[in-house]
DNA sequence: TTCCGTTGTAATAAAGAATGATACAACAAA
DNA sequence: TTTGTTGTATCATTCTTTATTACAACGGAA
């Protein structure tokens, strides 16, 4: 299975409300263009990054800013912000392993540390980038 | 989301196989006890496993074996056999950014090689480990 | 105040994936 | 030929994602 694309919507969202924020006002409509999606689909991503603290979103007149300075946000923090897994597990293991069978008994024994490891691996890259780093590409890419 | 419990299940067959290979005929019933899922789950993917080449599984007579050298075998072999998504991606990407906009049209070129690198951290910490250490702690475990 | 554009959120639908379950032909060995 | 097992199709169920419509709540402007 596939991490949803709530993803990399909401870095798309991130990276348009910074670039546009002085010319024009950030709307669920604006940003829903821009990403190509339904416009309530944009509203709910920018709840959850609002519930982190990531994004100010203005109710009534509209548009939507970030929270915090760029160099503190990281893809890490976008990551947990929309992608809302039980206990942030990535991994689904089989519920109910047969404790009469030894291998069933001890299998989260074996296993789980080490479903720890690479999460964590992949936790940390996704801690090392920060969306100011991700302007940085931009503002290189987006004059091409 | 999680990637599938289909992971987690197939190294826990894989244990099985190895741990009872002496003392039982390893049938898909008999897996499919010890892991507490229905026995086809486990014949299908017994079957990703086969096509590859981690395991030989025999028709008619019946039981499963592994096929290769459990060193020869890492995690990411294994998730690789039985997560078969699309071209190998872990990240979805919204499909249609519009080409109009001047980050939806160069959104690719900012964020893929991001995903890659933390698609990659992640390939890393599961190639570093084979069904053979994990049989090291299985050892230890299961004689609590 | 009223009007207008926007957000927040509920409700519903549709599509896709995961998992469970039944059924049975193909097969190998006794 | 019999028996136990695999390989695979089919169908049902549940869950998640994504799309869509609808509308009350809200804030600012007229």
């Amino acid at each position: 299975m596939q991490i949803s694309s709530r993803f990399t919507i909401a870095v798309h969202v991130l990276i348009c409300i910074e670039t546009f924020k002085d010319e024009y006002k950030v709307t669920s409509e604006f940003l829903a263009s821009s990403v190509n999606v339904n416009p309530v689909v944009i509203r709910r991503i920018l709840q959850q990054l609002k519930k982190a603290e990531i994004v100010e979103v203005k109710r009534g007149s509209g548009g939507a800013e970030i929270a915090r300075d760029l160099k503190d946000i990281t893809l890490l923090d976008v990551y947990n912000a929309v992608e809302s897994v039980e206990d942030g597990q990535l991994f689904h293991f089989h519920e109910d392993p047969n404790p009469q069978c030894p291998v069933g008994k001890n299998i989260h024994k074996i296993m789980d540390h080490r479903l720890e490891d690479i999460q964590e691996a992949m936790e940390n890259e996704m801690r090392s980038v920060t969306i100011q780093d991700i302007m940085e590409d931009a503002h290189k890419n987006i004059s091409l």
